[in-house]
RNA sequence: GGGGGUGUAGUUCAGUUGGUUAGAACGCUUGCCUGUCACGCAAGAGGUCGCGAGUUCGAGUCUCGUCACUCCCGCCA
């Protein structure tokens, strides 16, 4: 048997006792880190969300409470009464808050007896993702884990109080709601009252806000589920949280402003570090030239650089021919970078080869001759103008790939961030935001031979490029912003379309007729001509927040309880099979299920 | 849908060219130990080598398939 928690009452928790407590009657509950049973004397390290304190158990205090210590065992549940004492001379532990004191027992209760965990409840025990995924609740008793969900806690709460001063609304939007065309695939769930119908889990809460816009709620925010049933990566999870916000009668400078000072106060309370605001602007247009990427990594350099001029006539047919065709050659100069061996190169071609480039060119600047299997093809004209283009020095190598741009682009943007952790070009502690502006509005689908919504189809396309709708609709800059902190994108959004006729003619562009529109959101169209305010906003994505404040390389880290790469849950089983009585009451019918299991 | 990595004791891993009884560390159990702090010492238990076929006199090891976890490409307005 167990004991009750009867009239026990905590008196302080593990992390709190120092020497001036002691003398102190105190009670303290928690699990047992680690047993030390020295015959005698047993030591217990006792663990709560706070922290650790030793407590004791010595035979010669109580002899029934010792024999009863014995049976202790790691991860029990207890609750223990006992004095305040200091600990003799030279046994203090430096390494501990509590390392002053100890807590000599009178009185203990065993909550809980616990198997033996199946990993060792210390960040110096590794454990694999899948066992740590079925015993969440262990993983999380561990300081990184735990830790990681309190910083999270931190963060929300700075989000709260920082909108809630800056006159924002916290209003829930439905999660059983609509499918909307365009963007991530729906997770649909079926309507037992209206069979063969189904709501659509939201993508996010985009259409909902902006109603609240017209609505006049003027500033809303929430911290909210969104879903998307896309394959998964280290980043990505089905079910994930936006910090959403939407604002009326502000252009994009206000946004970012408001945006800027919310990652201020995050980073205050969960880091205590001063960022520095405002964050630098970067044009999509630029940050591609310079980068490759629409979200550069902006702690290093190793800039891009477009050569398609100087190499449009080389001797060179691969890379001449590909400038003829509209592609683009450009290159990376990774200074003093020659030694790289030819396995180095290698793995740097099969790097880049990941993104569809074709080859990676080389050359090697090394004293009297470029060393390189295209170096031949050049002039001394034009080796002359690559030299003054791309600063070339003895000791440099340059990478060059020539494709169509938005493969060279890709390949080299990549390869300029691999290149920057190879060399170790990337410090530690460097927090490197950047906002990038003026998104193409519209992407051509070669697949579906149609336009489609860069950012979504509620984006506002600049003043001054709205005319090119009709005959140039590539060329449309949109007023989209992303917010980037170090090469990752972490937020992104756009002052909206706030006219009927304008949103009619975007749709429009997007092929989706007024029928289609009427139906899929007419109800949008509708309120847009109740009377729109000039609005915008933006959406935080908080897990990928968390995951760069935590520095972890995954949001499963910093998610309590996540999905695996398959979207399972290995610690509950989800998803799995619906009864057929379900399924009847649902008007479902499984169909290319081998084996069926009737529950 | 595609490519890469991993899978051996509770956990993390080693396991040679295919060869006798599959090892280590930690954890666990038992005993000893009154000042440890991931205590120490001694003894012990613990294995469907992910699963299924195949090759072979013989498979943890080779081949094929399959499953799980993971990283990436596609996908993710």
């Amino acid at each position: 048997m167990t004991d009750s928690l009867g009239n026990l009452k905590r008196t302080h928790h593990c992390c709190q006792l120092r020497d001036t407590d002691i003398n102190k009657e105190v009670v303290l509950m928690g699990w047992v880190q680690h047993r030390r049973d020295h015959g005698g004397v047993i030591f217990i390290d006792l663990r709560d969300k706070e922290g650790i304190t030793q407590i004791v158990f010595n035979p010669e205090n109580s002899k029934a409470v010792h024999e009863k210590a014995q049976e202790i065992r790691n991860e029990y549940v207890l609750g223990v009464k006992g004095k305040v004492i200091a600990r003799p001379g030279d046994m203090l532990n430096p390494n501990m808050k509590t390392g002053a004191i100890e807590v000599l027992i009178d009185e203990l209760s065993i909550f809980s007896r616990a198997k033996t965990p199946a990993f060792l409840i210390d960040d110096r025990v590794e454990a694999s993702e899948a066992i740590r995924l079925q015993y969440r609740y262990l993983d999380l008793r561990r300081p990184r884990l735990k830790n990681n969900i309190l910083a999270r806690h931190k963060a929300t709460m700075a989000i709260r109080n920082y909108l809630d001063n800056k006159g924002f609304v916290d209003i829930e939007t439905p999660f059983l709601t609509k499918s909307t065309p365009e963007g991530a695939r729906d997770y649909l769930v079926p309507s037992r009252v209206n069979p063969g119908n189904f709501y659509a889990l939201p993508q996010s809460p985009q259409l909902f806000k902006q109603l609240l816009m017209i609505a006049g709620f003027d500033r809303y925010y929430q911290i909210v589920k969104c879903f998307r049933d896309e394959d998964l990566r280290a980043d990505r999870q089905p079910e994930f949280t936006q910090i959403d916000m939407e604002l009326s009668f502000i252009n994009e400078q206000e946004v970012m402003e408001i945006a800027e000072g919310m990652i201020v106060a995050i980073f205050k309370k969960v880091l205590d570090i001063d960022l520095v605001i405002p964050f630098p602007q970067i044009t999509y247009d630029e940050a591609m030239s310079r980068f490759g990427l629409d979200r550069p990594d902006l702690r290093f350099g190793l800039e891009l650089c477009d050569i398609s001029d100087i190499v449009k006539d080389a001797g060179f047919k691969v890379f001449a021919n590909v400038v003829k065709n509209g592609g683009l050659v450009k290159a990376i100069n990774a200074k003093g970078c020659s030694t790289f061996t030819r396995k180095q190169i290698d793995e740097l071609t099969d790097f880049a080869a990941v993104y569809k480039a074709k080859g990676l060119a080389w050359i090697k600047i090394k004293e009297n001759e470029w060393q390189s299997p295209i170096a031949k093809f050049f002039t001394d004209q034009e080796k002359d103008a690559l030299r003054k283009r791309l600063d070339l020095e003895l000791g440099d190598i340059v990478f060059f790939v020539a494709d169509q741009p938005k493969i060279t682009n890709e390949a080299l943007g990549q390869l300029r961030n691999e290149l920057a952790r190879r060399l170790g070009l990337i410090l530690d502690d460097t927090y490197a935001f950047t906002w990038v502006t003026h998104f193409p509005l519209l992407d051509y689908d070669e697949t579906e031979k149609r336009y489609q919504a860069l950012h979504h189809p509620f984006t506002a396309p600049l003043e001054e490029d709205i005319e090119k709708l009709s005959f140039d609709p590539l060329a449309v800059k949109s007023r989209a912003y992303d917010l980037v902190l170090n090469g990752i994108e972490i937020g992104g959004g756009s002052i909206r379309i706030h006219s009927t006729e304008l949103q009619e003619q975007v749709l429009n562009c997007l092929g989706i007729d007024e029928t289609e529109a009427n139906e899929k959101f007419g109800f949008l169209l509708n309120a847009l001509s109740s009377g729109a305010p000039p609005h915008g906003g933006i959406a935080f994505g908080l897990d990928r927040l968390m995951m760069l404040l935590c520095r972890e390389d995954s949001i499963r880290n910093v998610i309590a309880f996540p999905k695996t790469q398959k979207a399972t849950c290995l610690l509950t089983d989800a998803p799995s099979k619906a009864s057929t009585s379900q399924l009847q009451e649902l008007a479902i019918k499984v169909s290319k299920i081998e084996e069926q299991e009737f529950l």
